[in-house]
DNA sequence: ACATGCGGGACTGCCCGTTCAT
DNA sequence: ATGAACGGGCAGTCCCGCATGT
């Protein structure tokens, strides 16, 4: 039970601090106009050294801590809400959760994860990696296993309907709050999946 | 109206031919392991010229002709129906209307889409390209503009639902027809969005 | 006096996993497409750890423990047979103390390290190497000092003729067995070298 | 039959410069101690250009003109010679046909390849490569098909013996001519090999 | 106009020296 | 003090855009 140790930190914080650097070069002078050399300059590490915490340029964009949260209070949701309901209410909450600057911090993320197409392109195959913990999620509200195609397309289909929401969202050049569009595109879903029987 | 023109015609041929020669390679050789000089060397072009037809390497896997050809047949088909059941019916035609060698064709494309992530990632982007146009498509059917969240983003969810459909028709290794699995993930969606006051 | 030693005997069995699973790799997935890390995860050890007990990946196919074996037969062959004579004995004395299984692991290791360019080039180093002490062992034989070049250049011959011979026989895909393809280039070489007044 | 085109002309001039540069700076340097951004930097290429030139950076010392050459004249010398001999005539008519300055730059070259570990095993390598050649240079002398064991092992003996000399000229630091000991060595085979009946 | 060559940047793998943990 | 982890450096490959020559 003890802390997770001295190295263990150390490398949290290269990590941290290699992703800080590469994030402001990329609002300075672009992502593709930035190197991995210049990454490391910066960070003060050899440019070897990156692909040791990051495989590709593209995951310093991409890391994402939040999905087990949302995973985790989809489930904890009140068990009257329907699987679209449970999402909304946890995107909520999780947001609530979070101060401004974090707010901040994933809106611009996800808006230069949008941007540029080869970050895009992995970003949104991410999404459908997570797709399958989220139908993992929903199945209990919808009284069916998770490899059931009514379960994991219907989660696939609202993982794209808040992709539309991210990329409309950016177009506007994020007029509205992040949360808001996420939310309303959700609530296009809420007649939830056809009762199959199959 | 004349003819394409000899030197159009000879540069579909190379196209053609690239192409041929390269879906050879990958099925041999995985795709990964295939380069672009091989490629090129196959098809007795110049490395740098293969850039002139394919602009990536993952292009090559991607060429979609039958997008349009689907959002044609959604408009086409009978006004009664509400747009998931005219994107199925729209499916049901164009997929009959081609030969069993074509659905034979499409099916290693699809599954070869899927398979690598590289190539799997640009898919999914282009999927959602299409997305829009299938919104306008659907949009007389709900009564909504096309840039509106609702249409848009319910659009986004039948790109999405039909992905999934296709990542699991893939890791089930093929066993149902391609069209079969499609339609079935459709049919989740048919009660439709909701009818939002916005 | 004592024996080797409980540590000892640990490291050379890790020694031994490592060179097992290496080779099993090898021939599994091919010897470039296998990486080091690969076989330290194999063999579960850190790929740090690797280096302290093979300095090369090369090495892993390179080690031989019989040359200094065949060296002392050399020397202990009948005083009345030629260099060449005396070396082919000490092979077919070699070879028949080994059982099958050892044959069976010498012959695979031969044509691994034939087979790829970097491997073969360092066996081919090592083979060279070797070839001053056979000119060690031969020279008696030949009623002059090792150092001189008639011993040396025909120690070297020796050697040449042997490596011919080894990728002859992987080049036939080893239709005939290993030693009798070594002793047939010896063959050649019995004239010996010319008695040269140098 | 036109001119090799400014293009080509270009591309052996790039060639040249990088070689000249390289061979500078190793003798300068060491062969390890130079890197190949520097010798790029020397030779005002990119570094990836470098790799257009040369696949490896061995390669830079390895690349030899004169094996075809001596092929030729060992297929051309007199007929009554045999092998060793019609070899020994090619070598020695053949070095007195380049300059001083040719037959130092050629002792130089042989001198860092035989001296840096892994580009002595490359050179071996190539050299038994090219013992392929001899044997079928040699064979019309034997009276023996070339893929027979005689004729290509004791090529590989020629070799061999070659080798040897060669390092033995580098160990004495060149104190006697390259070509001297080349052919001591080769005197050393001069009885042939053996009439097998085979 | 069109192919080719060149530059450059991402990325991988090998290998070594040093630092840290047990 | 032994052995693992870590950082760094370099060779090498591939993709791809831009300049250059044919």
């Amino acid at each position: 039970m003890s802390s997770p140790g001295l190295r263990e930190r150390k490398k949290q914080k290269t990590r941290w601090s290699i992703q800080e650097h590469a994030l402001r070069l990329f609002a300075e002078q672009g992502y593709e106009a930035t190197t991995i050399d210049q990454i490391a300059a910066a960070a003060e590490i050899s440019p070897s050294t990156f692909f040791r915490y990051f495989k590709t340029k593209e995951d310093l964009v991409l890391e994402d801590q939040y999905d087990p949260m949302i995973e985790a209070m989809v489930r904890a949701a009140p068990a009257e809400l329907g699987p679209v309901a449970a999402l909304r209410y946890a995107i909520r909450e999780g947001y609530a959760m979070l101060d401004a600057a974090e707010h901040e911090r994933i809106a611009s993320r996800v808006a230069l994860s949008m941007s540029h197409p080869s970050i895009r392109a992995r970003a949104l195959d991410l999404f459908f990696v997570n797709a399958e913990q989220l139908a993992r999620a929903m199945a209990p509200r919808l009284g069916r296993p998770p490899e059931d195609l009514v379960v994991s397309a219907f989660a696939g289909a609202v993982v794209g309907a808040l992709i539309v929401a991210m990329q409309t969202w950016r177009a506007e050049e994020q007029r509205t709050p992040f949360n808001l569009v996420m939310d309303q595109a959700l609530a296009v879903l809420e007649p939830g999946p056809a009762k199959l029987t199959g």
